[in-house]
DNA sequence: CTTACCATGTAAGGCGTTACATGATTCA
DNA sequence: TGAATCATGTAACGCCTTACATGGTAAG
């Protein structure tokens, strides 16, 4: 019923950028989808095959220079088939911060746990949010030399506000936590 | 190996509050954790019988007012568990964001769809913040009656930070698109 | 010469959702 | 009296990850 599978219009939106093998669009997903999707190969090879046995791509095998590599290009149909899945609403946005949860639940273990876990999420948050001020840095230069910047553009600056975002929560959960614990020093 | 596995960490959380059904615990994931967590009866249940297995929880069945419920309340040896896994560090935070996909590969659907996708993730982002702040308002004024409110304000907080900056985000983002209709039409 | 990375795949198994099955109670 | 909600569970199935299996190449 609810179509949960999404690897078909990743595969197929990756590939209308650019042909691109298997190897390379683990690549993509890690680096530029990174912070809003993930996949495995175990994953990948099997939908790239579906989606050739389905005529939405194709596939060229290549030993021009040393290794062999499959290149897989998208097809009109391909497209068409994105096409339609960009125009149908979104079904779901999902979270799943085990971070919070261990936050949420953190009585058991005590505030130095808690500020442990909004310490290392901090770190983790900084790492990131460095990265895509580097691809945002060079996507402005290029924003018009294909529209496909601009996309990926919007997609960048929502990752930059969110990490920024966590970041000042962060700041903010741990002067609250200091404080906290400097109460219960003083009952 | 990297047990992914959290709904019973889940669930020994919730109970370590009070003592719930599984009815009830349903209910919590939906509101409480609701923002960066989820969890179907299907997973509930059977979870709950497991728990009981390992000691971890114990149930009292009630037939006291009209309905025949199941409470669960969580022992020692669950309380111990859960606070161990709560002093390990957070294997994965993840987020599956359908939009930022139907974003990163919008070209392929030009522009006016994705500032109706920008448009519903911003009209959501409203009435998720809306609930939270409510939640925000009564919470404060009862931090300091049990400890475990102050782990949930924590994360109520950030929930309210994160869906501030996803709107902040959406004002920027259709300012940008608007202003490259333009500059296609003037082309 | 060995480590890291490139490159493609398969198999097993876990996790979790959806749908099904069943029935009581409350409220309009 | 019919709809919504309370309440507990099971079964089927789908998705995805991890681990396995294999081998080439580049760099130090």
């Amino acid at each position: 019923m609810a179509n949960t599978k999404k690897m078909d219009q990743v595969i197929l939106g990756l590939l209308s950028h650019e042909d691109l093998t298997g190897y390379d669009i683990k690549k993509r997903i890690d680096s530029s989808l990174g912070f809003f999707w993930s996949g495995s190969f175990g994953s990948i090879y099997p939908t790239l095959s579906l989606l050739e046995k389905e005529g939405k791509v194709t596939k060229t095998e290549t030993t021009d220079s040393s290794r062999e590599k499959i290149f897989y290009s998208i097809t009109p149909s391909g497209r068409d088939s994105l096409k339609q899945w960009l125009g149908n609403p979104v079904e779901k946005d999902e979270i799943r911060f085990e971070t919070m949860l261990k936050l949420f639940m953190g009585k058991e273990a005590g505030f130095d746990v808690t500020e442990y876990h909004v310490n290392r999420f901090e770190e983790d948050s900084k790492n990131k949010l460095q990265i895509l001020r580097v691809f945002e840095k060079r996507l402005s230069k290029c924003l018009d030399e294909d529209d496909n910047h601009k996309y990926y553009f919007l997609t960048v600056s929502f990752g930059i506000r969110t990490y920024e975002a966590y970041i000042e929560w962060c700041e903010e959960a741990k002067k609250k936590i200091r404080k906290w614990k400097k109460n219960k020093g003083n009952l």
